[in-house]
DNA sequence: GTCTATAAGCAGATAGAC
DNA sequence: GTCTATCTGCTTATAGAC
């Protein structure tokens, strides 16, 4: 059987899954062998640092969808709510409806925490002030936007935990649909 | 040099330590027979049914410490603000000011959350709904009440991610201090 | 670029002495 | 109840053929 011809996004989305759904301890070469139907010596081919590389090669497509599908309809000019509403259009296929556990909370744990937690705290902080940002042009005074911001950030990652952990995907569904709302609410 | 005596109580707590800091798959029995001091023959001795049987405890331990910091406040009679209060001061001490991660989103990761989940799921359930009649109680509805509880799980997990994630415990101590004034609110 | 085969070491787990 | 020594299988990673 000859090789199928694959992209390196293709790769990545088939490793990104398998990460997801074990961790990056429980995602052991062999699994990742499996999920990519490649042999463990071509993923070293592709990866000279082996795992912790294509953990890394993961993170930053991660990283780059996040941008395309989150922060950039933000960065948008024109109507607060209208771009607030992308975001969470986004962040439902980010997340295809929570269904997806987040890289964020996978690698922020145990050895790959160390490795990676410079990455996430920067993917983080930058979210939050894209928001922030919004909030302040929709006439918010900068205190606020930040607080909120913050809020709205830990309410989708609070909401992506729940999820997983009651299998009841509604949770993150409700907590997006309420969220742009929330932000832009005049006390 | 004589055993140390312990008390297993003890013994759960350093094991607790080791999960949080490794997660589940990252905590190997050589890290969990350094944590405890104990040879890893020593663990399976407590521990028939070994690493497994060890996260079982600790969660169960866990469990037992909610219930008394967290759960045992609300379920007094008497004032809901005075109850929910007390509950952010047992949440602050369960979760170390939140320095520490929580064994909900480890353990419900990857080959662990398969094992764990139906416990995870109940516990979360449970803390839900006792919030949400402490609400009640305090005069509204049931769906105000349930929905606001909700909020409120997902707040509290999502601010332990994100305080990991940014390295800020800041971000965890501002969610618990504005949490019983937000579940009180009147619209 | 993919494969088979293999290396060296750590994983979880147990036997049996004290 | 704790220990040392050990087992088996899986881990990450590499060598070298095609």
């Amino acid at each position: 059987m000859p090789p199928i011809p694959r992209s390196r996004d293709d790769m990545l989305d088939q490793l990104a899954d398998a990460f997801r759904e074990h961790g990056f301890d429980g995602a052991s070469v062999s699994r990742l062998s499996a999920a990519t139907k490649l042999g463990k010596a071509s993923l070293y081919h592709h990866f000279k640092t082996g795992k912790e590389g294509m953990a890394a090669a993961v993170l930053g497509r991660a990283g780059a969808r996040f941008n395309a599908l989150v922060l950039s309809p933000l960065r948008q000019t024109g109507n607060p709510a209208r771009r607030l509403n992308l975001m969470t259009l986004g962040l439902n296929e980010f997340y295809r409806g929570g269904e997806v556990s987040c890289l964020l909370e996978l690698f922020g744990i145990g050895d790959a925490g160390r490795l990676f937690r410079p990455q996430l705290r920067g993917a983080i902080l930058r979210f939050r002030q894209t928001i922030a940002d919004v909030l302040e042009q929709a006439g918010f005074d900068r205190d606020t936007a930040e607080s909120r911001a913050e809020e709205a950030v830990i309410t989708i990652q609070g909401a992506l935990v729940v999820s997983r952990a009651t299998g009841d995907r509604g949770v993150f569904q409700r907590a997006l649909s309420s969220l742009a709302e929330r932000l832009l609410a005049r006390v």
